[in-house]
DNA sequence: GATATACTGAACCATCTGGTTCAGTATTTA
DNA sequence: TAAATACTGAACCAGATGGTTCAGTATATC
């Protein structure tokens, strides 16, 4: 796996292993906000709150523009399609091995039936 | 959101969001393997793995058994399910969010013709 | 121009994380 | 029974994380 992809990944699961993160991802689906509105909404300082905008931001999720002496958060470009696309292909390395294992009891079952 | 699953979705993200961790997964989905064989894989101390392993055995994603000496790591029965809906519930409000915004271009684009 | 608002950045703090070493215990194997 | 193997747990370490306060700067408003 290439380095690039790992680190990105990484840096994507890390921000959204908290749930407030997770919870302003939300709150920006539904509508842009500023720092201010989100501290508010998830009591916690201003600066705490750019911390995690920080995070989601690096992380490619939300960008951010200020206007005057207001920034406003919006829902970023990345759609999480390599996250979807990692979790995809270990929810098919899974159903390969328990196919694979499918197929064992499967095929001891002909085996007992012939045995009869 | 209730507390339970908020919980397990951190647990969740933050066991997925190392490159280590990821790697076992996958080696685990191509076939079940010991702590010492996963330490050698990945190039670290029979503890550090341990460490890892109890990780992801606390997200649910990986169960161990111990037979004899050995400890014996195979791939979990959770199957990311969660994490798949809830990424894919974030991919819905991306979706929303921006069909919006085409009909709102797309409205822009009727007046205009209008206007003509 | 003075005051309030909105953010920014530095510094601090406790706790978590990813790793190590070291000193065990339990189980094989020779 | 002695030696090797496989794990376990405690203790330690440096650095990241999630939060705070405090002291700014820049912008709006009265």
């Amino acid at each position: 796996m290439v380095q690039y992809i790992t680190t990105r990944l990484d840096a994507s699961f890390a921000a959204l292993s908290d749930a407030t993160r997770r919870g302003v991802l939300e709150q920006l689906g539904r509508s842009d906000a500023s720092i201010t509105e989100l501290a508010d909404r998830f009591h916690m300082t201003l600066t705490g709150m750019k911390k995690h905008v920080g995070v989601l931001e690096h992380a490619g999720f939300v960008t951010t523009q200020k206007v005057g002496r207001v920034r406003t958060c919006t829902l970023g470009l990345r759609r999480l399609e390599d996250e979807a696309a990692w979790i995809e292909s270990y929810r098919q390395l899974w159903a390969a091995r328990f196919d694979a294992l499918d197929r064992v009891v499967e095929d001891l079952k002909r085996r007992e039936k012939i045995d009869d």
